[in-house]
RNA sequence: GCCUCCGUGGCGAAAUCGGUAAACGCAGCUGGCUUAAACCCAGCCGCUUCGGCUUGCGGGUUCGAGUCCCGCCGGAGGCACCA
């Protein structure tokens, strides 16, 4: 270790001369004597308004405005923290004891994220039971965040592998099972659509008001089993389905889309991905399509994660439309999806996706005279079909990424008639048409869409424009034929008229409209037609819930000896993973398509086979042998931290509406929600759709009282790092290189005498520029670590880390305790006499803007105003305890130990943690004088002192006199005051 | 390809509502203290031909632009055949 580099031992001297010097030693005694107490003390125990907690160590609920402050919680891995991780922590700690010393009831706390993969990995490469590692990692990390200094109250910690808690998350999947979703039905918000219990879906089919999907005609309870679950299964909220899933055969387990990266590989391990018809448990998150979207207005959230939710569930407006495809069978139906039906007149072509039913009737034989470029050399329609879609089911979405743009597909054989024009289509299929989007089935427009235009060109079909582009725009359709689709909505509709529909026979219009008022137009003619309708489309899917690995939760659910699945009663719950030896997932050769899923708890026969009474005698019944994915855990735990020992309830109403109820405070309206959760940037989409979609489900059923689990959210940056590579390109240990400036001003680093390359990124050990917490606690206590970590830029934005630093946060500390202490005989040094005028209004204007600096998260530039109060301090004698003592409760939500300690030493026997943060003192906040700024043309060309309340027309006299020679007696044409900063002058000719 | 955000001294940054660009810290420099050094204390610290010029580059709006608008350049992130 380079001292000089870093600065470590040179900021933390010991003297003879100084023994009560603020130093590492003494920060690491001060920080263990306060940690101690505070755990002692409960100083932070939060007190509920009813329950097992309604003791906040005399502090309770009653009357007092609750602040519920939330991390991401952390995922306990084995490879411990570096400096980058706490970030978020830290910022959230700040705000937590800001807010208590604003006298507010603060929830702040930490539960760990414990099931999943990573842990589950970690287990097998270390032959441990993945319940002894990750109870391990969570002890270290517990351990790392308590010399922290976090504030958290620890009876609210919990884990999401606890049964107690695992129960609960059981829970809820069972009341989202027994839930279907009615897209006619306000919920309590108002709003359109309503999760309801299962029950009144059945008494609707029971009583007739609803037709029963696949069986009309039929009485609900002449219905079997199998045939009723069948039809409540298209309608639960978890669901099982046999559809196209991503497989991962590296990882074992099938993946949700979101796991999957762009590239088609998955998110963790970075395996191919492949496309396969399974049957698996999904949740129907694409029913909260629409609110999901619309209530991000209701929030207050970074602008960029509502953009990227509002992009992932991709909500569109168009229209569906019901071609008729002749067949030998006899005419089908294909029903397509479009966001422009005025293109309808533009349709040359149609094409369904390689999984559409509608292949199953193509003719036995090519139309005469069918293209051979159409054909791809199969002798019939059935054969080309076939092939066509098992090379797209062996095709990754690798494959598909990297492919797209070169447009392949064949001719099916079929026809489809526009049911406007009734132009004759031919109908091809292609894997550019998703089956899971829309209706898996497109009228191609060549001239109005890229794709539908690659493949026109590629198939030699025709191209016909029905948008010219605007006068306006100096472009004309020439412009475009022969190269391009015209696919702006800017134009005019050209092409698009019909004396006699084909479907109606009546005459259809459209040109001369505007895109926008054509769509209009022939939306409404394809209603009143009866061959259409406006509908509504999304990018989102359905959320694949299942996995097919050993630590995770397993689903409350048994089969009957039918395969009919059932609910395990409430009061059975939970439902524990059992104790084998053997929890290694059954992994296969990464690029083995073909393999299936194989779920480690389908190994235990004795675990699987059960025997219980579900209201139909003692049966045998046979669990379900999938675990939820990591996700579940993480999508409610926010609610246990206000009710954590409740056996009654997921959480008791009366603290759910206390802390995050509506209205619960001022600033949070009906969709209520924690008032503050800080995390990465990266749950974008993942966790924060995840929780928001279950959290609502809730609501509608009656759980909750308000409809979004996070009020403010707030994304921490990242903490970034230099990392140095010699010319191998081998990463050196960052510790150990010199920086040099050359008399040019040139910066040049040099490990071990020769010179190395400086790269930014991340911090990680392979990069050999890990910092640990540890590191800094040793060498310069944790107080001074939060400083830095609190004082280097804006929270929400990444920034290098560098210890060289670090030592600025340390003077000021040691500086700040110079103020109140002799290092030599550790002697209080304040004086009770009143601090003179200049500091009372440096005191008050630094309460004043620091109080404004904290409501705005800005602890950096709070920090900078401490620091100048603190030095104005440090050039007196002897410094007054009326300017100190409101310095070191400003000071303490950021260096809490070394403000307690001095807190302490000042007299009081109190903690301040729930002192009340100082007050400004109006009648000293403001200034005697300013600079007003004398312009010309917006040039500074004079500062005049003035009284902040001058008088607009003095200031104005006074500038003009100040600038008199420059103005060369031409009275100025133009004078801006704006008293008492700026006059700006305009001069005359 | 589409969408979003960001470019300010040697470095991390500040300027919160369109109103004195560079607060605060690091590094560096000068002086004091010291036998000496460290620590500490007091200063200096964008460029300059001393007229001025400066917020990635070029335009625009405005009395006035780091901030608003348009077009480039560079960086980060998201989405990626979504009809």
């Amino acid at each position: 270790m380079n001292d000089t580099e870093t600065g470590a031992k040179r900021a933390v001297p010991t003297t003879e001369e100084a023994p009560f010097r603020y130093d590492a030693s003494m920060a690491q005694a001060i920080e263990e004597k306060w940690q101690r107490r505070w755990q002692e003390e409960g100083t932070f125990w939060a007190a509920n308004v009813s329950g097992d907690l309604t003791d906040g160590q005399g502090r309770h609920a009653d009357g007092r405005p609750s602040f519920f402050a939330m991390d991401m919680f952390p995922y306990p891995s084995g490879k411990g923290l570096h400096v980058g991780h706490p970030l978020g922590y830290l910022a959230t700690d700040v705000v937590s004891r800001y807010h208590r010393m604003k006298g507010e009831n603060v929830l702040h706390a930490m539960g760990y994220d414990a099931f999943g993969l990573p842990a589950e990995q970690y287990a097998v490469q270390t032959g441990q039971h993945p319940r002894i590692t990750t109870e391990a990692n969570i002890a270290n990390m517990r351990r790392q965040l308590t010399r922290m200094g976090l504030s958290f109250d620890d009876r609210r910690s919990f884990a999401t592998i606890d049964p107690e808690y695992v129960r609960w998350t059981q829970w809820i999947f069972s009341r989202i099972f027994d839930a279907w979703y009615d897209p006619d039905k306000a919920n309590p918000s108002g709003s359109m659509g309503c999760a309801r219990p299962i029950a009144e879906l059945v008494e609707e089919f029971r009583s007739g008001v609803r037709p029963i999907d696949g069986h009309e005609g039929r009485a609900w309870d002449e219905l079997d089993d199998s045939e009723q679950e069948e039809v409540l299964n298209g309608y639960r909220l978890a669901y099982i389905s046999k559809s196209p899933v991503n497989w991962c055969p590296g990882l074992g387990t099938v993946l949700a889309n979101e796991e999957v990266t762009a590239e088609g590989r998955s998110e963790r391990g970075n395996f191919p991905v492949f496309q396969r018809e399974l049957r698996q448990w999904s949740m129907r998150i694409t029913a909260y399509g629409h609110r999901l979207a619309e209530d991000l207005d209701s929030i207050d959230w970074p602008q960029k994660v509502k953009l990227m939710q509002r992009n992932w569930i991709g909500e569109s407006h168009g229209a569906s439309v019901h071609f008729r495809v002749d067949t030998a069978d006899g005419p089908q139906d294909m029903e397509v999806y479009t966001t422009r039906p005025d293109t309808l007149f533009g349709t040359t072509f149609a094409v369904v996706s390689p999984e559409h039913p509608l292949l199953t009737h193509v003719p036995a034989a090519w139309p005469e005279g069918t293209d051979e470029s159409w054909t791809g050399g199969y002798a019939t329609p059935v054969e080309a079909v076939q092939a066509y879609r098992r090379a797209a089911e062996s095709k990754t979405a690798k494959d598909r990424v990297e492919q797209a743009g070169a447009k392949t597909g064949l001719f099916t054989g079929l026809t489809a008639t526009n049911p406007i024009t009734g132009a004759q289509l031919p109908l091809f299929t292609a894997d550019y048409v998703l089956m899971d989007y829309g209706t898996g089935a497109i009228m191609a427009v060549p001239g109005g869409d890229q794709r539908d235009y690659d493949f026109a060109q590629a198939y030699g079909l025709p191209v016909i424009y029905t948008v010219e582009p605007p006068a306006s725009s100096g472009e004309t359709l020439a412009d475009y034929e022969g190269k391009a689709p015209y696919t702006s909505h800017d134009g005019t509709v050209i092409n698009s008229s019909v004396d006699a529909t084909w479907a109606r026979g009546d005459a259809l219009s459209l040109d001369g409209l505007g895109v926008d008022d054509a769509i209009a137009a022939a939306t409404a003619w394809l209603e009143e037609a009866q061959v259409g309708h406006g509908t509504t489309s999304y990018r989102l899917r359905d959320w694949l819930f299942s996995r097919q690995r050993y630590w995770g939760e397993p689903f409350p659910i048994v089969y009957d000896k039918d395969g009919v699945p059932h609910l395990v009663p409430d009061d059975q719950l939970p439902i524990n993973l059992p104790d084998v030896p053997d929890y290694s997932p059954k992994t296969f050769d990464p690029d083995d398509a073909q393999s299936n899923p194989e779920a480690p708890l389908s190994r235990n026969e004795d675990w699987i086979e059960v025997t219980m009474d579900l209201g139909d005698g003692e049966q045998t019944y046979w669990r379900d042998t999938n675990t939820m994915p990591n996700w579940a855990g993480s999508c409610w735990y926010y609610m246990r931290y206000l009710d954590p020992h409740d056996a009654e309830h997921m959480v008791e109403r009366d603290e759910y509406d206390y802390w995050m109820g509506p209205d619960h405070r001022p600033d949070c309206g009906k969709a209520g929600g924690v008032d503050l959760y800080v995390g990465g940037v990266e749950h974008a989409v993942l966790h924060l759709l995840y929780s928001r979609f279950w959290h609502k489900v809730l609501f509608d059923l009656g759980y909750v009282d308000s409809f979004e689990p996070f009020h403010k959210l707030f994304n921490q940056g990242m903490i970034q790092a230099y990392a140095y590579t010699d010319d191998r390109g081998q990463y050196v240990p960052a510790d150990d290189v010199q920086e040099r400036t050359g008399e040019d001003g040139t910066v040049t680093y040099t490990y071990d005498g020769e010179q190395v390359n400086r790269e930014f990124g991340k911090m990680g050990k392979s990069l050999k520029n890990i910092v640990t917490p540890d590191y800094m606690y040793d060498h310069y206590g944790a107080d001074t670590f939060r400083l830095y970590e609190m004082s280097m830029g804006p929270l929400d934005e990444s920034r290098p880390w560098n210890t060289r630093n670090v030592v600025g946060g340390m003077r000021f500390l040691q500086r700040l305790w110079r103020n109140v202490i002799d290092e030599a005989t550790g002697e209080v040094t304040v004086t009770d006499d009143a601090p003179d005028e200049a500091t009372l209004k440096l005191l008050n204007n630094t309460i004043a803007s620091v109080t404004e600096e904290m409501e705005a998260m800005r602890p950096n530039t709070a920090i900078a105003k401490l620091i100048v109060l603190n030095n104005h301090l440090t050039g007196m004698g002897r410094v007054p305890r009326a300017a100190i003592e409101p310095l070191v409760l400003m000071v303490s939500p950021i260096a809490p130990h070394v403000a307690e300690e001095l807190w302490a030493r000042l007299g009081h026997d109190e903690s301040l943690a729930h002192h009340s943060w100082p007050q400004a003192d109006e009648r000293y906040v403001g200034q005697d004088s300013v600079t007003a700024v004398v312009q010309i043309k917006g040039k500074v060309r004079a500062r005049l002192e003035v009284s902040p309340d001058i008088d607009p027309k003095e200031l104005e006299a006074k500038a003009l006199a100040a600038v008199a020679d420059r103005l060369g007696g031409v009275p100025p044409r133009k004078v801006i005051v704006k008293a008492p900063k700026i006059v700006s002058i305009v001069p005359g000719q």
